[in-house]
DNA sequence: ATTCCACCGGAATAGCGGGATA
DNA sequence: TATCCCGCTATTCCGGTGGAAT
């Protein structure tokens, strides 16, 4: 029933993007300079998850590598990177520059390599809102070879925290704003990869829009059901996905990654998860006294608050209320 | 309006572990 | 093999903040 299970992967990117044309439209007029050898322009994409925005930025770095000679781009998820070093390593990998460097080599040299860059380096930088050293930032700008595209949730996530220096010039730059697909577009969207990786008839159309509706917008989310679905069905013989293997793989998605996330977590951090999990929203410091009563050597409070962020920026659990009212509850 | 308290998160610091080097 | 260096985690200290109490 699967023909090919790429196309239903995350990080599948498809020939050519649908329903993002005005984006894509002003993300390749900023960065087209590069071609003639002149100096493009930096972008920002801002939109909610699974709009398009990590799929625009990856396909048009593939277009520029097409067009231009001489000109090297790179992809780095800075969730994955987000600490000084791993992200500099990252954006070096993407000139070759990486061959002789070790966990020894100083932060330094690394950020040298950049400086002596000769050709135009046009890096994305998705989710860039979760990098931590945002001086880091400044650096890169500083060097003029380097153009960068910024991927983030919430722009204010990005300017946010930035100096005002650099805040201007992502102003002069590109802002490129996304929304959700509409259910139409998501419908499409899931056409397509039923047409690359399905038997024809393996899914209706009826079945789309169902899974088109809990999405709610968001193609990750809508490409995940199907996967999903796609999946259990194969695994089971049958020739066409059910009703009900749908509804069963639209809650399964979303667990599928919260367990992914929860499976990074060290013990300690677990117990504070599994603690919220069971006993809904709580008071930090409320939520401190069960820590210590569940586990022989309790971290500090301070270490607890370091987990809560980490958990948030997992999704795992989600905080509302500022100082003392302040609750936090697992999602 | 002011004070108070719990909480937040940055900065400096120490110990640990792993890879590189001599 | 011994040593060094660095990143990682946790700790300590502390200034800032916002809701609640007075």
């Amino acid at each position: 029933m699967i023909r090919n299970a790429r196309v239903l992967l995350d990080d599948f990117l498809p020939r050519e993007v649908v329903h993002r044309h005005e984006e894509m439209n002003r993300l390749a007029g900023a960065l087209e300079p590069v071609v003639a050898g002149d100096r493009p322009q930096d972008a920002l994409l801002v939109g909610p998850s699974g709009a398009g925005k990590t799929c625009i930025a990856r396909y048009s770095l593939d277009r520029l590598q097409e067009q231009a000679l001489g000109v090297d781009t790179h992809y780095v998820d800075c969730w994955q990177h987000s600490n000084r070093f791993r992200l500099l390593y990252k954006i070096l990998e993407g000139v070759g520059t990486t061959y002789d460097v070790h966990r020894s080599t100083p932060h330094d040299e690394l950020l040298r390599r950049l400086e002596e860059l000769s050709d135009p380096y046009v890096i994305v930088l998705d989710e860039v809102d979760q990098v931590e050293d945002k001086s880091l930032l400044r650096e890169l700008y500083a060097i003029p070879e380097i153009t960068m595209v910024l991927v983030a949730n919430r722009e204010r996530d990005v300017t946010g925290t930035l100096d005002e220096r650099l805040r201007s010039r992502l102003r002069s730059g590109e802002t490129i704003r996304f929304g959700r697909y509409s259910d139409e577009e998501l419908v499409s969207i899931l056409e397509d990869r039923v047409r690359w990786g399905l038997d024809p008839d393996a899914v209706s159309r009826d079945q789309l829009d169902r899974i088109a509706a809990a999405a709610a917008g968001n193609a990750r989310d809508a490409i995940s059901v199907l996967r999903l679905a796609a999946r259990d069905a194969q695994r089971d013989g049958a020739d066409r996905i059910s009703d009900e293997r749908i509804e069963a793989a639209i809650p399964a998605a979303r667990r599928e990654i919260r367990q992914k996330n929860a499976e990074k977590l060290s013990p300690h951090q677990r117990t504070v998860y599994d603690l919220l999990v069971e006993h809904g929203p709580l008071a930090p410091g409320d939520l401190y006294d069960r820590y210590r009563a569940a586990v022989d050597d309790p971290r500090t409070r301070r270490t607890i608050r370091s987990y809560l962020t980490k958990l948030e920026r997992y999704n795992l659990v989600e905080s509302e209320g500022e100082g003392p009212s302040r609750r936090y509850r697992s999602l």
